[in-house]
DNA sequence: TGTACATCAGTGAACGCGCGTTCACTGATGTAC
DNA sequence: TGTACATCAGTGAACGCGCGTTCACTGATGTAC
């Protein structure tokens, strides 16, 4: 059942799009091949003629995550500046859909175990990441601007992971909001 | 080969001493009953008679793992209150020692796809450290200073989460740097 | 205190299951004439 | 443009492996007399 070049490239691009997903929402070793596959349309006896390994496949799905939250969260046309992004990233219904959030918080402690493509990949993604948070943070130097926008990315996903990490809505709730007011 | 109640005892105690430093290393799903079991001088036969599941190990094994870090970092004898805590919890040697580090920092991300159980361990003891943390604050109301406490605790968690992550030795210092200056 | 038996902590083989990966095959697409 | 063949994206069965868990067994400990 051969498909066209098109086709086959769509496919691609779907089962990255889903893994981004679903690695974020099971972790890593949360979801297996078969699954991905069939929730991209497809078996999976077809997936090593995309990717050479799983773990191919989790670095590419990290690097398109991270990609995708800078359109969503990172918007530099969003004119409250650093404060906005520190709201909008701290609210529950972030913390409620891991599978399209922060990869850095979905997965951040995971990533430390992960082979050396996936956290490269990732590195790459937060120096990016420093880098679009950066020109939006105050301060009369770079230098204090790039500290800045260290120890903020740090304080939201620290946040975000510890308000998921805890079973009382109301402790969770009082989390993001102590991380908010900083 | 029965063993007396007090070797019993003791080795139930080894198997979760062990667990909790296992389960920071290597993740719940990266390391297995066998393992822990034979890293604690015993064969995997008997760990079913200590413990009802693996998930009923996990969650003895991260309360202590949090309990542990108390008497480590949160000494209150140590005097130069939150600020000493910050600089000794944002070191290098932290960073690189996962199994014996902070449990939010090490399985973070993981605990939210964790069972029940594990959960409920951890969110009680992630309540006391905060409770200890609290005390150590400035602040004029107990509501402000338990405001900071979930603040700080929010910035070392995510901030030796993304240094850990980091495939590049000088941005993961420079993330550590960065949180502690805040 | 000494003996006989019951208890039970620990052993190691075995089970069933799910996973990452491989492979022979299918049939539609792409290409050469 | 039309035909014949080569290519190759996708299929689904199969593989080997490691895992959590179970179980019959062992032999030292605990207990009753």
């Amino acid at each position: 059942m051969r498909v066209t070049r098109e086709q086959a490239a769509a496919n691609r691009e779907k089962i990255v799009e889903v893994a981004s997903t679903l690695f974020r929402k099971h972790g890593f070793d949360g979801i297996g091949v078969a699954d991905i596959m069939k929730a991209a349309g497809l078996t999976h006896g077809g997936f090593y003629g995309h990717f050479e390994s799983k773990d191919d496949l989790a670095a590419e799905a990290c690097s398109r995550a991270i990609r995708r939250s800078w359109e969503a969260w990172i918007n530099p046309s969003s004119d409250g500046g650093s404060e906005a992004i520190v709201r909008n990233y701290l609210i529950p219904s972030h913390r409620n859909d891991r599978a399209h959030g922060c990869l850095f918080a979905a997965l951040g402690s995971d990533i430390a175990r992960q082979p050396r493509s996936v956290r490269h990949a990732v590195t790459e993604g937060l120096r990016g990441t420093i880098d679009r948070l950066l020109s939006l943070m105050p301060g009369r130097s770079a230098a204090i601007r790039r500290k800045r926008a260290m120890a903020t990315m740090s304080g939201l996903v620290g946040a975000l992971i510890l308000s998921r990490a805890v079973d009382d809505p109301e402790l969770a709730d009082e989390i993001l909001q102590a991380a908010t007011t900083l």
